[in-house]
DNA sequence: TGACATACTTGGAACGTTCCAATAAATTTT
DNA sequence: AAAATTTATTGGAACGTTCCAAGTATGTCA
């Protein structure tokens, strides 16, 4: 099995040259003659060479290593892997290899990992940072002028780049909807309040709330946790009120799945006697019953960028921040109410 | 920025050793004095000093690198996202970092992937090869020394170790749980007819079916392509037949929501009025209304047990082939019919 | 013809680590 | 007290590549 390792040198004595030209040949230089060329890659095909990255990343220290690292607090989440998918079709092309982790939001392990990509040479890396990660997490790699974009969620004080959604555009949008079919109580529901993401979603709300002339009722805003059960209690409490909403903007999808749960068993259905209103658009909304209207943010469409910014960064050898926002769109479907009307229902999402 | 690396030597010298010994103590070598031990240790801090594997790696060129190789045919897919996580639990905790790479079912992207993380020295490779993989593929790795792990999929003829569920079982599972119920025309729907894993599946279909004095129809067995088009196709097909099924045994959990979806379309509700079963156990499948019955295959455990294998060869640097199959359940929820009683209906999953 | 440019080719040093054989100092054995 | 053993430390070579300064032919110009 395991032969020993074919060299530059190797291919060097089976084209009778030396490795200094089978070093051109490899890197496609043109002061190297055809002829030679030729020879010397019909050496390497013979013997089955294979070109050493870490020797070669080894003697241009300065140089970048064509790995870049990527480290996500929850790959099971579809949306992640969807903004993977995107990052790695960029990265592919550009010939860079990626190193993956999953942190699980246990920001100990993302510690440990973003340490080990390092000692690996990671000449970039793309994180989705775990809940709790501060700047100082950042700042080793930053002063290594290794450049680092921010994904999703935002880290507070961070002088690092960062691609987000829109997500003031996104609840205002959701929020104009709503209010355009006739709805004046409208909930927000679900999120943690001491989130970046919590906070511009709220203010987008608040912000489409004025503009359609309804008055911002501090009891409709009820955070809860970003889960399917955080929505069941959200909307258990909102409906509890006094006068209780028609509708509600969701924190999440999964939040806009626990209010239909909790609709349902007070025997209400959403779209039909309340109208539902998701974000992020993950792969489900559109094959639930109801479909769930909700904000979408094209997770590969975003890692695509995400990768171009960090490309950007690494061949520009800058690591000055850049902050981009990425567009989002409102999705119609049917838990909003707007679209049951005569067989549509089962049609949606095949 | 960028300031200067920080090397072994930058520390023998602020700690008064000499490089070799600053080596020993990054080897946690127990030949070290205690205290030189912390004077290094201390410097080491200091200087924000970072291990450069590279360079180790050149050096020890027998030695495994730390570094494994993961290719997916589709990380969309969150059967494969999950399978990622279950690895990537086990390459953290053994102190390995992990490439990543999707080839969307693209084999020329497959082999330069495959490429590119020899060169950059993967020490061992897991892979859900994508569509027409050849063994071939594999031979220059296995030559090498590398093992490499077949996932999910099996590729004929090759010489590598592999992971794969329990098709057979799982078909026959969810056959005999329907014949319980009563059904007597079952049929088998969605899959391709050229792949390994579509005629384990079948075999355990028929097999079950003779067991529980069925006979075997052939026009019960549509193929079509696993997805959720697919589903749909196959069972309007499976619908025209002068003798229709009841109950449907599919390929996967896509191709049992496309049947969910196209039994709708026919005015019939999954579950109530036929029944379905899927494979897999997708996340979605708990959540869907209704529930899908489904043979559940657990992609995280899966992925821990895969990462194991591989580990195991890489570190008795045997490259032997080794087959496994792991255990799959079947899941029993909503969509077969079996558990349809007062209010569950809307319980599960949340 | 000699000076000079052009087109290739090359040996050796360097990158940051590990390993080996050798050494020095402290301790034990004879 | 010399020899042997143990304990700690070390300089230099090596890993596979790239870069640099320098080399050898050729061809061109005055």
């Amino acid at each position: 099995m395991g032969r020993e390792r074919v060299t530059v040198i190797d291919i060097a004595n089976a084209a009778g040259v030396s490795k200094s030209t089978v070093s051109l040949v490899l890197q496609g230089s043109s002061l190297v003659n055809e002829g030679t060329r030729a020879k010397v890659n019909v050496a390497i095909r013979e013997l089955g060479y294979v070109y050493n990255r870490g020797a070669a990343n080894l003697r241009q220290a300065n140089a970048k290593s064509k790995i870049v690292g990527m480290v996500v607090n929850d790959l099971t989440n579809s949306f992640f892997a969807e903004l993977a998918v995107g990052i790695d079709s960029v990265m592919q092309s550009a010939g860079y290899v990626q190193f993956l982790a999953n942190t699980g939001e246990n920001i100990d392990r993302q510690r440990e990992v973003i340490a080990s990509m390092r000692e690996h040479g990671i000449s970039g890396l793309i994180i989705s940072p775990a809940r709790g990660t501060e700047a100082a997490d950042f700042r080793a790699l930053a002063q290594a002028g290794i450049p680092v974009v921010v994904a999703v969620r935002n880290v507070p004080g961070a002088r690092v780049s960062s691609l987000t959604s829109d997500n003031h555009a996104g609840a205002a949008a959701s929020v104009r909807h709503l209010a355009e079919l006739g709805h004046r109580r409208i909930a927000f529901l679900g999120g943690f309040p001491d989130t970046a993401v919590f906070h511009e979603r709220l203010a987008g709300y608040r912000d489409a709330l004025s503009r359609a002339g309804l008055h911002f009722d501090e009891d409709l805003a009820v955070g809860a946790a970003p889960s399917r059960a955080g929505g069941v209690d959200a909307i258990e409490r909102a409906m509890r009120l006094a006068e209780p909403p028609t509708a509600a903007v969701c924190f999440n999808d999964a939040v806009a799945f626990g209010v239909c749960d909790g609709l349902r068993s007070r025997r209400m259905e959403p779209g039909a006697d309340f109208a539902v209103v998701g974000f992020d658009d993950v792969i489900e909304a559109k094959t639930a019953v109801p479909a769930l209207t909700t904000v979408s943010v094209d997770p590969q469409g975003m890692g695509r960028r995400t990768a171009q910014l960090l490309l950007k960064q690494i061949n520009s050898g800058t690591t000055e921040p850049e902050t981009l926002i990425s567009n989002v769109r409102l999705v119609v479907r049917e838990s909003s109410g707007a679209s049951i009307q005569g067989g549509v229902r089962w049609q949606s999402g095949v």
